[in-house]
DNA sequence: GCCACGGTAGTACCGGGGTACTACCCCGCT
DNA sequence: AGCGGGGTAGTACCCCGGTACTACCGTGGC
């Protein structure tokens, strides 16, 4: 279950999302905050999986909130939303510490994977906005080759790129099983593949594999 | 009216997408192409909104294949989907000009919006990824990941103190019958423990608690 | 043309991991 | 004294993981 705090200082726009919210047996919202402040105060009261964060709020406005209550050290995550997609909102309210930034005219099936999306973790931003991010931001990406040559380990020298992915989603403890049917592989196959891996990678079984895995930042 | 090219090998993978978009009714399949050749060569000629790009493909593969179709100069968006949201395959799409990364797991519905999202010249990043970029170019305060790390996992509260003890050298890759023999116990003890463990964080086996307690900071 | 290698797939077998109980002891609390 | 929680220990059972093979097919190198 997926608790969310509201934070919006227009009461109709509140109620929408309140609806919206309710209606999926997965959320519950746990209140409303009218203002920055409240917001603040009522996220370290009920300690919500989530925040809907409106920027433009009396007072202290949804930016400063954030960042105040990541500053907090709660494990609260902040999706922030508003009216426009303004770039300095989104580099702000993003620096600030949200785990997203959507447009308030999304599609309710968009918000509503963009809350569950950022309860596990992860992170959203709008279409829009990620248009001008990876404009700004593409051409600082690592390219393939230092990407490869970020894991130099000589532990995964000799695996193969097919077993080196197996040893990926080991470490992301997926069972044979899993790996069969989302790969598409028969389960002798990934055993197979599995094997090789363990084999060479030295590890006795695959929890052995999934610390190199790990020690390796082949995950996380 | 979108029109779309399906570039995956796997016939079945190409038809669940066909049946998928053909439901749309703001949606059209132009075509299949089953490598990242015939992705080029079908773009070029059938001049695609958008290409459902996979990755991995016989031959010349899809990152490749985004790259020449960007080249080409096409209206052509690409939209790259994948098994595997693997930072080596994403940044080199998105550096081969792709207008978005998915990972096939994606439900339905976030599919679809993201393929409307880049007809219409937006981008889409898949939430797993979106995290990642974030933390790593677009700020460098603590995140709402990174604080939580800092304060004690509310994963972990339930756990007695010899629970958590287990959880630690699990997370070690100790087996049961070393975990007995190390910390002189009787292997059905261990089980116990172990079983305790899991059931508490919610762990279906040993691995999702090394996975946890790699999260949690519990070990290294 | 042939061979090596990577990827896929199959069968058969065994042991450890995990579950579902029950049970006993020690300690602190009321 | 009674009670509850934490730690310890046992038995019985089933399933998944891992091993040890064999085998087929493409692709690329020689």
């Amino acid at each position: 279950m997926t608790t969310v705090l509201i934070a919006d200082d227009q009461p109709l726009q509140r109620l929408g999302f309140r609806m919206l919210l309710e209606s999926q047996d997965d959320m519950t919202v746990l209140g409303e905050a009218n203002n920055g402040a409240e917001a603040t105060r009522m996220t370290a009261e009920l300690q919500p999986d989530v925040v809907l964060m409106d920027v433009r709020m009396p007072g202290l406005d949804g930016i400063e909130a954030t960042r105040r209550i990541i500053a907090s050290g709660a494990r609260t995550r902040v999706l922030i939303l508003t009216t426009f997609d303004l770039d300095e909102y989104a580099y702000s309210g993003l620096r600030a510490g949200a785990s997203g930034f959507l447009v308030k005219d999304a599609q309710p099936e968009d918000l509503l994977s963009g809350i569950r999306a950022v309860a596990t973790g992860d992170a959203v931003v709008a279409p829009s906005l990620t248009r001008r991010l990876l404009d700004a931001y593409v051409h600082h990406l690592p390219t393939a080759a230092s990407a490869a040559a970020q894991t130099p380990d000589p532990r995964l020298d000799s695996l193969t790129d097919r077993e080196r992915e197996i040893l990926t989603v080991i470490g992301k403890g997926w069972t044979n099983t899993e790996i069969a049917t989302r790969l598409h592989l028969a389960e002798s196959t990934v055993k197979t593949h599995v094997g090789r891996v363990l084999a060479k990678t030295g590890s006795r079984d695959r929890i052995q594999a999934v610390i190199l895995a790990y020690d390796t930042k082949l995950v996380k």
